[in-house]
DNA sequence: ATGAGGGCATAAGCTGGTCTTATGAGCGAG
DNA sequence: CTCGCTCATAAGACCAGCTTATGCCCTCAT
């Protein structure tokens, strides 16, 4: 439904109403650098290009984003929220291209990464911005798979470092736990679960039908673990997406982990409700081949992780 | 240091490297669509022009992301992949809009918000998303400010409904607490904080410099009341972004609402240290002028916003 | 079997936005 | 007073992406 409704408010859509990412970036040049001119010449653009692309912008949001004073420019308030605003499209972008640059460089390419789905979806694209930062050269490519792929790759040689989120660490494999990952119970905030002032013990969560990933997959494992292999599903869904889609919409509780609703969270369109009883704790670990202890990018990228 | 290399990396720019907003809606429509055409339809463009649309997007991205077929079409695995990372851009420029929306029908709108900085920030997109979604004719405008500005845009009836932070409620408004929102203690991943086993004392935090918020800002202000107006800073900067750059990039530890790291933790860019013998908890509350209950849309709005 | 319908691809032509170059004008510092 | 920085405006070139008009492939129903 959320997902329905946005659509439909999106009729008259998204993109003729938010400048395109060039002009986002010129913004926030402009906001660090105090001069569209400096701003332009970052991006790479001319200076007449800059003032009337900010200028269109500004006509398109029906609002002033800069004060031009013939000493430079500086955001009036309205443009220091909308930077603010536009500084988070642009790191999603940023993101979007670490994760597609890895994807893209799938053969021959220095450093070959497998990683279980959630991780491959919400961590690794920071990682891999980061370690862009730090070794600009280094070509990463991307595959995506359950824990299975996962070693398979390895054990294969077609990966050289890989993450898993299950309970077990695959035989043959060597792993350090990078992170610990929080299973949480979310509802919508409409859900009567939101409103109780009782955490909700282990039997209850048990008896409850959920909303829930299918099967084998990561999430569910650690959940039927903690349960006791009891965890009753209200819907089966195959990815995560789609499982915190329904959840929002309403259509019951899910278990997700805190890593994909963050936002969900900071937004209220969904609420954590405290469990007690079960640990849903899970580790996020790097593995490689036993005995083929990490090195070069690989030991680099590593050491991102854990910080 | 991260701001600077980002912006290094990005040289030869982002806008050149990742899709428009447009294509990547019309990618997620044929995710949801499973068709070309009926995606096509959907953000109402002809079906050729989505088929190039798609097809220069994968020569961008140097990965196929849908096969097609003559009874339809359906995303590779990279295109799962590459619609996920996707959808957090689109998400990222929803907020955007929204907030713009809000920005732009500042006069004779029929709903005037007033908020404080962080919560226009980071919770108001989102909120204004949903309300769009149930009452899309509602035109809402947003002023922001701190405490003191949006008590004083309530009582001189320049705004309807307003949003604070700080741990006192302005005289002469009513209020309720919509949520709760945690300070946490945040390092870079490198910082020996970051590997200490115990849990840090209060006084070991008050002792030590911090990169915060100036003086009189809502989360000093909670700070320093914990701390018993010891905090020591290490750098003061007047807008949380600088903060979140300057804690990143390693210069130091730092106390922020979790609300604003969120991204950042789950990227590992931060991490959070527990503390204990403080509490760090502060009231989000909507407030309105003594007397004068929300009604019609700024009563529904604050039902969003509690769930 | 055979035609209708939905799916996708290709080709040709147009349109509109956005860039560049060239220039002018305001303000401050030496 | 002039140099150097800022921004604005004007005119023309260019290119990306759209539409319209086709054609082929496959499936399903008659």
């Amino acid at each position: 439904m959320a997902e329905a409704e946005a659509q439909h408010a999106r009729a008259a859509s998204l993109a003729h109403r938010v400048p395109d990412l060039a002009a986002l970036e010129l913004l926030l040049a402009v906001a660090r650098l105090g001069s569209l001119g400096a701003a332009a010449r970052e991006v790479g653009i001319t200076q007449p290009a800059a003032s009337s692309r900010i200028r269109s912008m500004e006509r398109q949001l029906g609002v002033a984003l800069v004060d031009r004073s013939p000493r430079g420019s500086r955001l009036t308030d309205a443009g220091a929220l909308v930077t603010d605003w536009a500084r988070r499209v642009v790191e999603a972008a940023a993101a979007f291209d670490a994760g597609a640059r890895a994807l893209r460089d799938r053969r021959d390419s220095r450093l070959r990464v497998a990683a279980s789905m959630t991780i491959a979806e919400y961590l690794l694209p920071g990682w891999l911005l980061a370690l862009h930062a730090e070794r600009p050269d280094t070509a990463v490519s991307l595959l995506a798979g359950n824990s299975t792929k996962v070693a398979e790759l390895l054990l294969s040689g077609e990966a050289d470092l890989g993450f898993v989120e299950g309970l077990t660490v695959p035989s043959g494999l060597d792993a350090t736990v990078i992170a610990r990952d929080r299973l949480i119970v979310v509802t919508a905030p409409g859900h009567p679960w939101a409103r109780r002032r009782r955490t909700l013990a282990a039997r209850e969560l048990a008896e409850t039908p959920l909303i829930l990933r299918e099967r084998g997959s990561g999430t569910r494992q650690v959940l039927d673990a903690a349960l006791g292999g009891l965890a009753r599903p209200l819907i089966e869904l195959s990815s995560t997406t789609a499982v915190k889609a329904s959840a929002v919409s309403g259509a019951g509780p899910s278990v997700l982990s805190e890593l994909v609703v963050g936002e969900e969270l900071a937004m209220r369109r969904l609420v954590s409700i405290p469990v007690e009883g079960v640990s849903l704790q899970r580790e996020l670990r790097a593995v490689w081949p036993t005995g083929h202890r990490p090195t070069g990018p690989a030991r680099e990228l590593l050491s991102l992780t854990r910080g």
